[in-house]
DNA sequence: CACAAATAATCAGTGCCCTGACTAATCCGG
DNA sequence: CCGGATTAGTCAGGGCACTGATTATTTGTG
């Protein structure tokens, strides 16, 4: 009696859909790096000498993932870090050239493995299922954060 | 040079959506039980008496996982786990009486999450988030086991 | 300047998620 | 009826994700 019909629920097709991606992402770009360690090479190609939080910030870990993260990444020789001179709390985080050469190869791997996983939506379809997902996210996460609210509410 | 832009990738989307999904749960929801531990007592309260595998399949989960996810309602004094005597590698599982109540106690709030959730779009919108999500996630599956395709390819 | 508040990182603990190797029970063809 | 294939569950191992507590450093104020 009264069991509800999981389909319907955002958090279980979300979960649904995370793990698609997962396995997608095994077979077709690598076994060895996985989308949230390439998140990160990402985000230190794109802004090289960034500190952890930091970088947990943009590609939304918390300060525990992060350290665990970037931890497997230096122990694979991914990139450095170094203790900024400026602040003595901060590491500062820097791709190696193996680490460039890893985030090249798997660039091109990743824009394959996007195109196989969003294969059945038409372009207005994918454009529409980007929107719809970060606005849902994005709120979600304003939540979190009561943060300033730009209007007042009466 | 050369990072991609990361919102435009759905497997960090999804990852997104789904830590979103955790927090609203955390909060409005449970904090001890999770959303997959609800979705295993709602496959139970559908169908009492399944073996472990069979709910597993039924919420998405593999072997290992599965047998967690139980071990934990069982420690929790919310399932019962008996074998099969007419199969003695099965284990038959069915919600205790505290089971029961906890899964309808979580429904509700559950129903109202999703509204909060959900909440950044409109009806139609909604629709089509749902109807976007399976359709890749489905696809995605299915590539795991090529099955018996039901067209041939020339 | 000194001390309290804030901040960056770590650690311990819990839970989800998967693969690959293994054990035990059942099933099935000879 | 018996031995090989299949199937349910466990176990070891790796990785992601969070909270709460702790440590080290910096900052900001009296």
């Amino acid at each position: 009696m009264a069991a509800v019909d999981l389909t319907t629920h955002p958090g279980h097709l979300a979960r649904r859909l995370q793990q698609a991606h997962y396995l997608l992402w095994n077979t077709m770009v690598s076994e060895e790096i996985t989308s949230p360690q390439f998140a990160v090479l990402n985000t230190l190609v794109a802004e090289p000498g960034l500190d952890q939080r930091t970088v947990g910030e943009r590609v939304g870990l918390d300060r525990s993932t992060i350290a665990e993260v970037i931890s497997r990444l230096g122990r694979r020789g991914l990139l450095d870090k170094v203790r900024d001179p400026q602040d003595g709390r901060r590491f500062l985080l820097r791709l190696t050239d193996e680490g460039l050469r890893t985030h090249k190869k798997l660039t091109v791997r990743t824009a394959r493995m996007n195109q196989v996983f969003l294969a059945p939506l038409s372009a207005e379809e994918q454009t529409l299922f980007f929107d719809l997902i970060r606005r849902v996210a994005d709120a979600a996460e304003g939540l979190r954060n009561p943060a300033a609210p730009l209007v007042a509410q009466p």
